[in-house]
Parts: C-alpha cells; structure tokens; sequence
DNA sequence: ACTGCATATGCGTATATCCGCATATGCACT
DNA sequence: AGTGCATATGCGGATATACGCATATGCAGT
C-alpha cells in the first residue's frame, strides 16, 4: 500500500471511468429519478448489465435509490460533498447531451 | 458499440482512474518538467511501473516528453484543451499535497 | 569499446472489470 | 396462490489492467 493511497477520489474516478455508467449518471444529473428500465432503453443496453452499473454508482454514494412498487428510482444523492460536485460536473458538461426520452412505457 | 461512445472523455477519465498514475499527474501539474526517476523515487514504486504509467499519461495526451541526456522529462502539455483542463483541475485539487521532493540526486 | 545510469519494453502472472445468461427476489394485481 | 413486470444477483467467461522481473535501448563519460 502506497502512502498516498487516500482511496475517496480514486474510488469517484474509478466509478465515472466506464463510459455506459457516465452516461447514466448523466442522465440521473438532472435531478429527476430514473428507473433502471427507462436507462436501460435509453443507452440501449440488457437489464443486468444497467442494474449493476446503478449499483456501482449508489455503492460509491452518488446516488440514492427508494423502492416505490415494482420500481427502483435512482436519483442523484442531495449530499455529496462539494468537491465531489465539483469534480462531477464538468465532466458530464464535456459530454453530448444525452437523447431524448424514448420510453413511454410509465409515460401514461 | 453504443451510440454514445464518444471515447474521448472516456479515454481521459480511465487515464485518471489509476492512484499512482493520479498522483504522477499532480506532481508533474506543477509545470515544470519531471523525470521518471524523480517520480519513481516520490511515489515509491519501481522503475518499469512508474515508465508505464508515465507513457500512459503521455499516450492520452496530458503530458509531453523530451529527451535530455540520460533523462526524458514529462511536462504538462501546454495545448491541452480547456475543457480538459476544467476537467482535471478539481480532481487534482481534491487530492493531498504531493510529498516534498526528496530525491537529491539531480539537486547538484 | 566499455561501463554506468536512465528509461522503455517483452513476457508471464495476478487480479479486476465487464458482460450475458439464467435465476432469484420483490411487488402488484387478480 | 398464481401471473407478470421490475430489479438484483450468482456464475462463468472474456478481456483489460497493473505489476515485477529481466532485458533491451539510449546516452555520457572514460
């Protein structure tokens, strides 16, 4: 073990580095909840493979997540610290801007 | 392939994700050039690792190098572009000083 | 040419990461 | 209880990453 070994950021970084869960956690940065099967039609990619990129990203603290029926609502954790923010956002400003919304499915 | 993959974000943040390459970043953020023996001797790893990690850095496009005799100096590429520079900045702020140097090897 | 220091790299290994498939779990509705 | 949808997870496989060791390369001084 290295004596810098500090762990908090490299553990932010290591999440942010895999470009299908940035995206996600781009798209969960506007402050809304998002269930994993609207963001798994979105970035177009299979229910296990999204579910356990949310998880990543809820176990570094980043999101929370509330059981509301048959759904899991993911959404943007209110406390993170303001170095985390500040770290965050212009990486997810030096992204595109994430598509539209395509999943009616709980649109009714 | 998804949609979104744009790799160019993707590239850099897995270029951070790595603690001992982060921390070579830092020391080298000081402007000034830097050679591997310096930072191998800073960061207390070997020799082969640290010239790794170095050429890593350099393969992304964070860093330049230049020979000098025995020696090939890292410096910080000055045409980065900024929203890279907006990126990288408060990560590295979020870390601990970097150690003094104590490699005196060069001092003479 | 030979030695010595600095750096790069081939190679094998250990480990981490990511994925899909299948299955389990949780919840709602009938 | 049984069905159906949403989510989580065990598992195995493929690939990527990081590492150390040994060796090659590049340069300087004798």
């Amino acid at each position: 073990m290295q004596w810098y070994m500090d762990t908090r950021i490299d553990d932010l970084l290591s999440a942010l580095s895999e470009p299908t869960r940035l995206r996600a956690l781009q798209m969960i940065w506007d402050g809304e909840e998002h269930c994993v099967c609207e963001l798994m039609e979105r970035l177009g990619v299979t229910q296990s493979r999204m579910s356990r990129h949310m998880s990543r990203l809820k176990d570094v603290g980043l999101l929370t997540d509330r059981r509301d029926a048959q759904w899991v609502r993911y959404r943007k954790n209110p406390d993170l610290p303001p170095v985390w923010t500040a770290i965050i956002e212009p990486i997810l400003a030096a992204l595109p801007a994430p598509r539209e919304v395509r999943c009616e499915r709980e649109a009714a």
